[in-house]
DNA sequence: TGTACATCAGTGAACGCGCGTTCACTGATGTAC
DNA sequence: TGTACATCAGTGAACGCGCGTTCACTGATGTAC
């Protein structure tokens, strides 16, 4: 990736220049390969010219590295899906425009995504921060759907699991789009266009 | 697992026992540890009371062992989906029961479900054989779709589509569930039959 | 202005580990004569 | 009925690999006097 050679010792306080390249490199290696599995501490190291023993002055274990540019991950994540709410004043709309950016942004950071949702097991230790970092996230679609409910835009179904419907739903997509590559998909625009219709429909029939 | 000394070599003509012994250690193996990385060659040859290079009488590779795994588990899921099929008359209700299998069958085998359906990449060679099962048990859904439209159940949608939204409504959750167990789920039949009402609803909406 | 020294950003080499796989073999089982 | 022999189910030991991590170190950078 970067050529293994252009790297320059940092200056005396600029230590963590290192830390910001290293993290840099793996969210590419990340995005390159495709395998987190790929993603060793010797290959970051190759790909920002360093040596491995240089990791541990920044990251105290390999975990530690991941689990950083996941929750660098999960904040772009949740930013992305909140900015859905102010391209609209329809809270239907923004229902229907959160779930498109969910798809997009798992699509386009499959492994990323990967990371966040199809982890096995847990990332130990940090499994609790990241756990609160996706309820945050999840808390903001919670309130989506309250403000939809409100609005009398659908049915009064209790919002927590009308949210855990479509995130579940949007998963579904995001996660089948990334696993199955080979599956003969229909165009990806009109089956997000198709499943959020149809989970919305769901959601109002009956009502106004 | 299985203690390690019990098993006493194979008669003459009996060289595929340890085939099978093979393939039920294995899946044992899945379904306890709960990690695709933790069975190795080894750990079920230890689990089965047998030297690695045995394993390689029996199965050309790792890949093709897991693989044949992986196969009777798919061969097993349609069935248990295709049963659904025998127990109502209505149409509607049959997508509903196969929603509820789906998710179950998942929740029940994880571990054989991440190999299906979450695993990343191909499993190289034979992934054309696992994609065509794979369809075998997709276009089941579709017919099962198509039956509820010929019947005036749901509105006259392409099959196809619609069998891909309910399906990957269907893998949402069970993957989720699959992934995070830590998250604070909703009682799982009930998520289920929101769900799967939400979604038939969205199908019905605006028909019969 | 010059020099001794502490600090800091990294390095080089090695550790032990478990993995998939291969190779030459062993010894019980059944068969041919 | 007895024995030589081919076959078959497995073994024991080793291979090379890449991994995360650790340890003692180096040498440039800045600071104190």
């Amino acid at each position: 990736v970067t050529p293994a050679e252009a790297r320059a010792r940092a200056r005396r306080g600029d230590g963590d220049l290192l830390r910001a390249e290293i993290l840099s490199a793996t969210r590419h290696l990340l995005a390159e390969t495709g395998d987190e599995d790929q993603v060793s501490i010797r290959a970051v190291c190759n790909s920002v010219g360093v040596t491995p023993p240089s990791i541990y002055l920044h990251f105290a274990d390999k975990d530690a590295l991941i689990y950083a540019v996941c929750s660098d991950a999960f904040a772009a994540f949740d930013e992305v899906l909140e900015a859905c709410d102010e391209r609209t004043d329809d809270p239907l709309e923004a229902l229907q425009l959160r779930g498109h950016a969910y798809v997009q942004f798992g699509v386009e950071h499959p492994e990323e995504y990967r990371i966040l949702f199809m982890n096995k097991q847990a990332r130990s230790k940090e499994h609790t921060t990241e756990l609160v970092a996706g309820m945050i996230a999840f808390n903001h679609l919670v309130e989506a759907v309250r403000r939809a409910a409100d609005a009398g835009a659908i049915r009064p179904v209790d919002p927590v699991l009308a949210a855990t419907g479509i995130w579940t739903a949007m998963h579904g997509m995001t996660s089948l789009l990334i696993s199955m590559p080979a599956f003969p998909w229909p165009d990806v625009e009109t089956l997000v266009d198709h499943v959020c219709a149809t989970q919305l429909r769901g959601l109002t029939e009956g009502h106004s």
